[in-house]
DNA sequence: TGGAGCATGTAATGAGTTACATGATTGG
DNA sequence: CCAATCATGTAACTCATTACATGCTCCA
């Protein structure tokens, strides 16, 4: 029984955090097509959360069955800017009142390291230098966003999921220093002669 | 051009980081049955890999099929054990050798937070507060981790990944320290009536 | 000895990624 | 006006989660 005409936002299936994500993006910042909420996704939220193109146009369709966005008139291609409908609005508060997910946290390096008695050590810095690397550059490019911030009137609700990559990133950092200490493996010189 | 009777280690489909993550575990704890990795790995991976059970048993069919992993005889139930073979060693280390994956960290708290506009100050107290308990517990968990791996002769690696853990857990609660500053919305008595 | 609870595995569905197709734009 | 590139959307596939089925164990 699957009546897919229901009024009241009661009974839907409950939003994915992806979609919630999407309806909040659409509240926030107005109708857009598909590719532009995707980029727009990317820049906003794409620090603590990821989605590609499509998945947005599949949600995107899928909140539009259920009455939670509405596509506007066509525009080049077959493109259409969606916005956020009455019920959008209260399905995402909904979902702010209600969602209580854990998060998810995957560090394909500490997969390594924990496997890694089968790695040459060479190889073991070289994950690592690469690691350190991006995650120098995402420091950075936090600090440049946090310096923004400063001098703008800015959304305190932006200045705490910024602070948070802040954080995040200077544990990295830290965890990065104290490696060599940790690992014995990494300093010691090429462990295949001696 | 997909010849799937390959011999040769080469070119099998890459290995994903999960098939991967199952190999290292048969290959470090020995031949399990599909329950039993997937308990081993909550307990050895867990902290920074996610994985259920039905993926371990889809991806153990799968790694059977192209000689990774090889059944043993049938045990209670329709039970086997699954270890790895001379091929699976190989690929992982290849895999080892060459991935180069990017981590994915998903944060709800974050999204919920970016969308707070239309959230009650109450229930942001209330997510906040659950994250936080959460997240003590997990730190509380890691020393008591920590504490075992101080005292018996330890693996460096164990030991490597288990402070990334602790240092990110410390990053989690300094933020959580810094949030009432950042939002004032937090700590303003209920707001709605003035 | 039977039934409560746990161990093991499977099926159905949902979410996420990669590779592709094709319509617009733009610079030479 | 053609070729290169970009914008937009789609399709096929892989990965992940949830809900389910069923066989074993053990104790009242």
């Amino acid at each position: 029984m699957d009546n897919d005409t229901l009024s009241s936002v009661d009974n839907q299936a409950p939003l994915n955090a992806t979609a919630a994500a999407m309806l909040g993006l659409l509240d926030q910042v107005g109708p857009l097509n598909g590719n532009a909420l995707s980029r727009c996704a990317d820049e906003l939220i794409g620090d603590f959360w990821t989605l590609t193109r499509s998945q947005v146009y599949r949600e995107l369709h899928s909140l539009a069955e259920v009455g939670l966005v509405r596509a506007g008139p066509p525009g080049p291609r077959s493109s259409r800017e969606f916005h956020i409908t009455e019920e959008g609005r209260a399905t995402l508060a909904q979902w702010l009142h209600t969602a209580n997910q854990d998060e998810v946290i995957r560090v394909p390096l500490l997969l390594m390291i924990r496997f890694a008695e089968s790695l040459a050590p060479e190889r073991l810095r070289d994950v690592i230098e690469n690691f350190a690397d991006r995650h120098r550059s995402k420091a950075a490019y936090y600090d440049q966003v946090a310096q923004r911030l400063r001098t703008t009137r800015a959304d305190p609700f932006e200045r705490a999921t910024l602070r948070f990559g802040q954080l995040f990133e200077r544990a990295v950092s830290e965890w990065l220093d104290e490696l060599p200490g940790l690992l014995p493996s990494l300093t010691s010189p090429s462990s295949h002669e001696e």
